[in-house]
DNA sequence: AGCTCCATGTAAGTCGTTACATGATTCA
DNA sequence: TGAATCATGTAACGACTTACATGGAGCT
């Protein structure tokens, strides 16, 4: 249900059409919870059928054909919002394919667990560059959405708007930083089970027998 | 396809039922990616038509009508097993329910944040612990899984297969380490804001207009 | 004339969840 | 006799993915 939370709370921003939404939600909510537009676009319908948002369609360019569909918080939308805020949901559990991966990695040559830890960290460093120019948008509010928020809401609230995002900025870059000094980690450990093993081109244990 | 690898990475420490197998599931692969019993023994089901896995019919008891199976690694199973290990697969995007709500703890009163942050802490704080034992279990090589592990892989591979295995919960012990610090700083943030709004029994930005 | 962006979806399929269903064995 | 554990599933549903489909608008 996170998406159709995440949905909630961009709306109460403001209104959007689906595809300006969609677009928001790439540079923002995205970095939390993906989701591809085509299910951005169902769950809209969805919502809208449960009286959570409520759509305006408006005529696109000059033909009579095209439209779009400008969505809206209705307050049922808003009650749901708020009921989900204050509730604490049971964590998810954990689930997450390089940590299988990472644990059996004796299958494959040191050469290969080295690729493969090199790939790690150069995921993790590329995302950690992405969410600390996105954490500086926000410390600047400097985005769209912020700008909204801000303009809408009273001034004392303002510092618990960008605060709370920042709040959650923070743990991913975090999150990311551990994932790299841990690739690093993992490098190390590789390397010297290569000087044990002399080579590292076969699989450290191998499988077919 | 997590499940389906780490299944055929458990058959090949030895032979299992699937009622074994699900319960070193719990205790070993749980950790990193949870699954339902029921969905361990319908994967089987599909591994065994896949030829990767064979599967052995067992009487259980004395009458005749009660069996069990049991699944041994398939020589289809290990080559698939080498592949996997092998592969460096594009990074899931990140998706984390709470990540997305405490993006928004504005829509609720400080008073809820805070039991919010609480209820992240304490989790983190008993999953690590968890972590933790387990990890020290690896270390004394002192599950049935690694025992097994150790006893059919030639002397020079043991020190690998336990340590990428440590190497791993440390990654996730590093995790929920980071996010019990996280949760404090989040405390002191709300702590912060109460200073600063004098009470935290109202959403900081009410919805209900 | 063709490319990029705007704009909205449908359809089929996979993975996972939740709840249910059934019966045997072991031990207090 | 009843509880816990052993043992194996099915059914319905929900969330998400992948691929496909369609067409307008604006610019070069």
């Amino acid at each position: 249900m996170s998406l159709r939370h995440a949905l909630l709370a961009l709306l109460e921003a403001g209104p959007l059409t689906g595809y300006e939404l969609a677009k928001q939600f790439d540079k923002s909510v995205d970095y939390v919870w993906h989701a591809q537009h085509s299910q951005i676009y169902t769950e809209l319908r969805k919502l809208e059928s449960l009286h959570m948002v409520s759509a305006d369609e408006q005529p696109r360019g000059s033909s009579a054909t095209a439209v779009k569909r400008a969505y809206r918080l209705a307050p049922d939308g808003a009650a749901e919002l708020a009921r989900w805020v204050a509730e604490i949901e049971p964590k998810v559990p954990h689930r997450d394919p390089w940590h299988v991966k990472s644990l059996y990695l004796e299958y494959t040559s040191l050469d290969q667990a080295r690729a493969q830890l090199l790939a790690h960290r150069a995921h993790w460093q590329q995302v950690r560059d992405r969410y600390e120019a996105h954490a500086q948008q926000i410390a600047r509010r400097d985005t769209v959405l912020i700008r909204r928020r801000l303009a809408k809401a009273p001034e004392d609230a303002h510092e618990a708007i960008t605060a709370y995002k920042l709040l959650t900025y923070r743990s991913l870059i975090e999150h990311a930083r551990v994932e790299v000094a841990w690739a690093d980690e993992g490098l190390g450990l590789v390397e010297r089970l290569r000087i044990a093993a002399g080579r590292g081109d076969r699989p450290v244990l191998p499988l077919s027998r």
